[in-house]
RNA sequence: GGGGCUAUAGCUCAGCUGGAUAGAGCGACAGAUUCCUAAUCUGUAGGCCACAGGUUCAAAUCCUGUUAGCCCUACCA
């Protein structure tokens, strides 16, 4: 493939003495608009030097470049040069490269040799999937799938919240209020039932905390009746947790939640002693990070037992020494920030280099209309319930708008699961948002199911096409829609490195949606199945490649791409 | 008190390392279906880019301050 960007560098390159190549390359940027051409280099920065206007510049410059067989044309536009490639040239290249790679153009052997941890979805067991989980679970799916894509070597890490003085609670409060068979039953309504009532309780009678907190410490003792509930709650939860996973086509290569360091805990406290990073005050020891502009970190209670911090502190380091990861990465909300902030300190004051492959992706805060998403207090919508919601939605939509269409269900459920995910997936994920059930449940414009379509009707043409893409006549492509959308596609590699380095999904979720808004414009104005083949030939081309792409994409984003709908 | 994030159209949001008239979708209004799926497309209206300074040939974008909202700030996670 031409790099058409350093070609038009090596013109001007030509021209101008008084700039290095590498300059030239940084300065030449795309306009905003597609009809300015392809390629601009603004000439502002020569004005200063050459003492002349920029408008003037740009002329004189255009008049001394050559003539080349790759650009349609070269232009001065104010103090502006315009590069504009040869359509059928860039239409050739990019379509033969789409149609010759499918399912693996825009993906790269870029991560060859490189393992990436990625740490996501990681719920607490015991507490009910709420649609505040969905953050973490699919931003970080699909940073291992977009990952992957870029040929690293990705591992997927569920790190449940499955330790901690919560299941001291769970354990008091299964002991004073507990039915073992309800739990069996309906693990996790009864489960939050119970640990709502000990917070109840607890405000009434504070001792029930001390209660809690001591049997915590009696479950990390390996005390044989503490251990023996929380099986038990662990194993029950992680049921139920699976039916969402399996909807949400999401999966990890470990469980290992914070439990699973349990026993590395002793190791880690002494080396931090041996190192000297640790204090004493009181019986409980901390890291003094005010040198660093934050507050101290507390690593052990003065009871000796761990907190958070120290199952984080220990989860790193083994993953260093089980993966060697060249990047380890933890989608988890921003709350975190101070958190994560500490620990990797404390990773680099410990000695560890890598401490600086440690990433924290950090992300907004999903609210509900009525306030914070809370658990306790009962504003809750659980994940299940949305998705099955979308789900029927979708269902109804098929019934009225497609009713002889082919397994329905399995339909439905791509697209009113693809609907969701989609959603959270769109906006920069820094950003908190306000879940509505108006929004969510809205299949039109900016959404999954439009995205999906627009694949679905380019299948549908293809199903109707009955041509062999052989020896096709690119320049036959003379529309603008039909090019904006190649320029488009050629654009879809860069997307995922860049979605890849700035950890951000959303980049190639609005990718995506633009294309599949070309797509539609191109659809709508272009005749496709003429009765000249050559013209057909070369239309179809583009919807072929334009069907791989945008079923690339939401392979990225964790979404199905159904051939009907 | 200290720190972090956010602020762009009525609503939800894009706007890359500063560059050519600030873009989408929803909602509103006006249109398009003898033709490949109307979950679609076309058009119109709608902006002191929170506010005030500064840097620059050039600022929604960078810097400083102010305001508002959210989050964090040692024995929860």
């Amino acid at each position: 493939m031409i790099d058409f960007k350093k070609k038009t560098a090596e013109l001007l390159n030509d021209v101008i003495e008084d700039l290095q190549f590498d300059e030239i390359m940084e300065t030449i940027e795309v306009p905003k608009n597609t009809e300015m051409g392809d390629y601009a280099f603004p000439c502002f920065k020569l004005a200063s030097i050459f003492k002349k206007s920029p408008q003037m510049i740009a002329s004189s410059l255009v008049e001394s470049i050559d003539s080349d067989k790759n650009f349609e044309s070269i232009k001065a536009v104010g103090p502006y040069i315009n590069f504009t490639i040869e359509k059928s040239i860039l239409s050739k290249l990019i379509i033969e490269e789409v149609l010759d790679e499918e399912d693996q153009y825009g993906s790269s052997d870029l991560g060859k040799g490189k393992n990436v941890v990625v740490e996501y979805s990681s719920v607490n067991i015991a507490k009910p999937f709420h649609m505040g989980h969905i953050r973490s679970t699919m931003i970080g799916y699909s940073l291992y799938k977009i990952y992957s894509f870029l040929g690293y070597n990705t591992i997927g890490i569920n790190h449940l919240g499955d330790y901690g003085t919560q299941f001291g609670k769970l354990i008091v409060a299964y002991k004073k209020w507990g039915d073992k068979e309800a739990i069996e039953a309906n693990p996790i309504p009864e489960l939050l039932k119970i640990y709502v009532k000990f917070h109840e309780e607890a405000e009434k009678d504070p001792t029930l905390d001390d209660e809690a907190r001591a049997w915590f410490t009696k479950l990390e003792n390996g005390d044989e009746e503490a251990v023996r509930l929380w099986t038990l709650f662990r194993k029950v939860s992680l049921k139920e947790f699976e039916g969402v996973y399996d909807l949400l086509g999401v999966e990890f290569d470990s469980y290992a939640g914070e439990s699973f360091y349990s026993d590395m805990i002793p190791g880690l406290l002494e080396e931090m002693r041996e190192k000297g990073v640790m204090t004493n005050e009181e019986g409980a020891e901390l890291v003094n990070l005010e040198p660093y502009d934050m507050p101290n970190a507390l690593i052990t209670k003065s009871d000796g037992s761990s907190l958070y911090i120290t199952r984080d502190l220990t989860a790193a380091k083994y993953r260093k020494e089980e993966y060697d990861f060249y990047k380890n990465i933890y989608v988890v909300g921003s709350q975190q920030n101070l958190h994560f902030k500490q620990w990797i300190k404390i990773i680099e004051l410990m000695g560890y280099e890598w401490a600086k492959d440690c990433i924290h992706v950090p992300f907004g805060m999903v609210g509900l209309e009525e306030g914070s998403l809370s658990t306790r207090n009962g504003r809750v919508v659980f994940l299940e319930d949305v998705l099955n919601k979308a789900i029927e939605t979708t269902k109804d939509i098929i019934e009225e708008k497609n009713p002889d269409l082919d397994n329905k269900e399995e339909v439905a459920k791509q697209v009113g699961v693809g609907s969701v995910v989609f959603q959270e997936l769109s906006n920069n994920r820094i950003k908190d948002y306000t879940f509505s059930w108006e929004h969510t449940l809205s299949f039109e414009g900016e959404t999954g199911p439009y995205v999906q379509y627009s694949h679905a009707r380019a299948c549908s043409v293809l199903r109707n096409a009955e041509v062999t893409l052989e020896d096709v006549d690119y320049s036959l492509l003379n529309n603008k829609a039909s090019f904006d959308l190649i320029r488009e596609i050629s654009k879809f590699g860069e997307v995922i490195k860049r979605a890849a380095e700035k950890y951000e999904p959303s980049l190639v979720t609005r990718y995506i949606t633009h294309l599949a808004q070309l797509f539609n414009r191109f659809y709508h104005e272009t005749p496709i199945l003429v009765d000249d083949e050559e013209l057909k030939k070369a239309r179809v081309a583009v919807v072929k490649a334009y069907k791989h792409v945008v079923k690339n994409g939401l392979s990225l984003i964790a979404i199905e791409a159904p051939e009907k709908m």
